[in-house]
DNA sequence: CTTTAAAACGAACGTTCGTGCTATATCAAC
DNA sequence: GTTGATATAGCACGAACGTTCGTTTTAAAG
């Protein structure tokens, strides 16, 4: 009988402090940057040696490639995930966006968007981090893209609106609520954008679609929306 | 007899340097970050000596924040002075943001904008450097929504329209804009930004408005969508 | 010229960085 | 309980960091 390739028998330790170190190290990153993720520093926040920490990944960049990855399955699983619920379409394509908008809210990530500030840091810096960020956040755009094509072929929304356009139109939305959220606390940013983005939905939604989204609220609302449960 | 304490006299070849020192720094910034402007590095890419160029300052934050001044100093000749050179209101808004997105695609800062990767990095890290940076772009944001102000006094755009808002989408499609050309060189990007830039002046515009607006591109080449038939 | 303050330098400081080595714990499998 | 791989620690390294200090060069003022 072949014995099959242990991953859980004997390197469990391994894999589990392997685990707890990411996990800092995502924090970490998302408030000092990848950069500024120091194996010292991360040593000393999990009380371990650096050496001990290091043999982990072999090398600094494979430690920033594996907080990215890890940044990537905390954003799935929070983000795409949830939104995932939502039947396909105009309701899908909507909570992509809120829910977007209330992870960074909620602090998911310590200092914000983790790739939005990552790209910042590491757009000017070639190399496998640089590469690999850009391509979750491409897989990102294409999300949205993909959910607003999908709208369309449900006749939600308009067929002449161009998905790439809408995509970068909502991106941009998300980064600038982010960037007034970290740089100023401004918490109306999260409704500004959601007012900007509900704004082109509705504008072009079909009869079908308007329907399934959330309702217009007066200017100057007091109450939040309320949830649908 | 008192003597006059002349800056211009004495200090001559001390503001010379400074002056040479501060473009470099602006230069290296916006591509390391204001962190990874290292005195050393700016020393050795000068030809001088570590200490004497850290005379100029007296500490590292004293550099940064020196720097973040030229880099303000930069801006304001390269966008807000062309800018102000249009006339008040419509064509005035429009020129800021046209300008801010000729900035950044003719790479006036090696990085893209300098704030935007400054804020990305400074934003969770308190201090005078941060809080300047935040001051500045406030500026900036500032400008925007007052240009929106004069737009509507002289009648030329609705004056139901939030200027708040506005400039909160505005300044969002330019971190859009430069987040893609930075991330992935995409110079369609620029046309994206102006393109929902224009889409929403010309709808809130009265009549006497719209024509102050560049004529609308005939759907640009948006002509190969992949209708599905 | 001489005088003198400003400007630039060179060397060293104490840290921290990433990264090797070597030794010691830990623990699943026999 | 012994074995052997795996995981962690200890220690040292060279380089780079911001910063200090004492000295030398430069150039403006008398």
């Amino acid at each position: 009988m072949q014995e099959i390739k242990t991953t859980t028998g004997r390197g469990a330790k391994g894999e589990r402090t392997r685990l707890t170190i990411l996990e800092a190290a995502v924090d970490l990153a998302s408030v000092e940057g990848l950069e500024g993720l120091t194996i010292g520093r991360l040593a000393t926040e999990l009380s371990m040696s650096k050496s001990g920490l290091f043999a982990h990944f072999g090398s600094k960049e494979e430690l920033q490639l594996a907080t990215v990855e890890a940044a990537r399955s905390v954003f799935i699983h929070e983000v795409i995930g949830p939104a995932f619920k939502a039947e396909r379409g105009l309701p899908r394509l909507w909570k992509l966006c809120d829910i977007w908008l209330a992870h960074v809210q909620r602090g998911v990530f310590r200092g914000g968007c983790f790739f939005a500030a990552a790209a910042a840091e590491f757009d000017s810096r070639p190399g496998p981090v640089r590469d690999r960020i850009a391509a979750i956040m491409k897989e990102w755009l294409e999300t949205l893209r993909f959910a607003i094509v999908e709208a369309q072929s449900a006749g939600q929304l308009d067929p002449q609106v161009d998905p790439t356009q809408l995509a970068f139109e909502f991106n941009s939305l998300e980064l600038g609520a982010n960037w007034a959220f970290q740089l100023y606390g401004d918490r109306q940013a999260f409704a500004r954008a959601r007012e900007a983005m509900l704004e082109r939905l509705r504008r072009y939604s079909t009869r079908s679609g308007s329907s399934l989204l959330p309702p217009a609220e007066g200017k100057r609302s007091r109450a939040r929306t309320p949830k649908k449960g």
